[in-house]
DNA sequence: ATGAATGCAAATTCTTTGCATGGCT
DNA sequence: AGCCATGCAAAGAATTTGCATTCAT
């Protein structure tokens, strides 16, 4: 179960490897050093602004612009996740996602900011849980779910034959 | 079970009026226009700069800035309720909460950015009755927990003791 | 009359972009 | 070699702040 850094930072390289090879990205030392800054940090939950500082001492001469670039890419590989959590800027959180579909949740705390994160193990009278496992007194919470509108379902699933209409012309020519 | 705009109008005035006699703030034209704004309003999701260009037309001589503090002003109120939808600024809806406990959530498509609103009647099996009742194909989502961990728990109830005690000083006085 | 609220403009903060240069493949 | 990725600086966008003035109480 458990996971040495070593082991996470190997599969996390692979997966970014996986991806560079099907698309047409490269791999850079940058790109590692931001990778592994995830890897590696104590904190779950890194800002833009965080990675830099931490990835400057490895790659003094690395860009912010690179980061956000980085992080950007890294989320639709599907290596980090991007999240808010109302503190006026994006952070970033490994997507390890070991189990499937177990999301966890985060409780944010009103009065110090401290984030929290809890399994969706139970999706239950969420707040009592909270209240007996955290001891965490819930004033609100914000559900954001993402995925498709039946309109856009239609959309995509057009597109994905015309792409494979086409990608069977390439083969035959 | 229906309300009409100027009844909910009446409402949310007489609770801003009954927040503005307990605190020290003052009843201004901008706060009424602001407030009736989001009353009028079709669409229930509101940034700073879709007020300002509602308001503007009511009240030309209106800043921006004015418009953010009274949004600020009116979250901290729970006249309004911040929201967040990745799109690159805060938004913000009527805070009507009629029953007590149900929150409503936000299905936000990925495709085309379009925000539903679902009831939270039911917070089983999340994505299956999504997908029945809105045919919406959830991808991922995130829920925030927010609320007051044990640590500052204690320090608020800390406070308050000091306050009452202080109250109650100044009333012997 | 007093202090809170406003409007305006400048300042901040986070993030993105343009472009010349460097570095994977 | 080709072209993606980088660094830097400038641009953008959302939000906040300072300050003189106005306005509610």
């Amino acid at each position: 179960m458990e996971r040495t850094k070593e082991q996470l930072m190997d599969l996390m390289m692979k997966r970014m490897k996986e991806q560079i090879k099907n698309k047409k990205y490269k791999m850079t030392s940058q790109r590692q050093v931001v990778l592994r800054a995830f890897v590696e940090s104590d904190s779950r939950h890194l800002s833009a602004d965080d990675v830099f500082e931490i990835v400057k001492k490895q790659a003094p001469e690395i860009g912010l612009a690179t980061v956000y670039r980085t992080l950007d890419l890294f989320t639709e590989m599907d290596l980090l996740k991007k999240l808010d959590f109302d503190d006026g800027c994006s952070r970033y959180e490994l997507n390890d996602h070991d189990e499937e579909g177990h999301y966890h949740h985060h409780l944010i705390c009103l009065g110090c900011g401290k984030v929290w994160e809890c399994k969706d193990d139970l999706l239950e009278t969420l707040e009592t849980i909270l209240q007996k496992q955290f001891h965490f007194q819930t004033v609100d919470h914000q559900l954001k779910v993402y995925g498709y509108c039946e309109d856009c379902q239609k959309k995509r699933a057009a597109e994905a034959a015309k792409e494979a209409e086409e990608a069977a012309e390439t083969t035959v020519q």
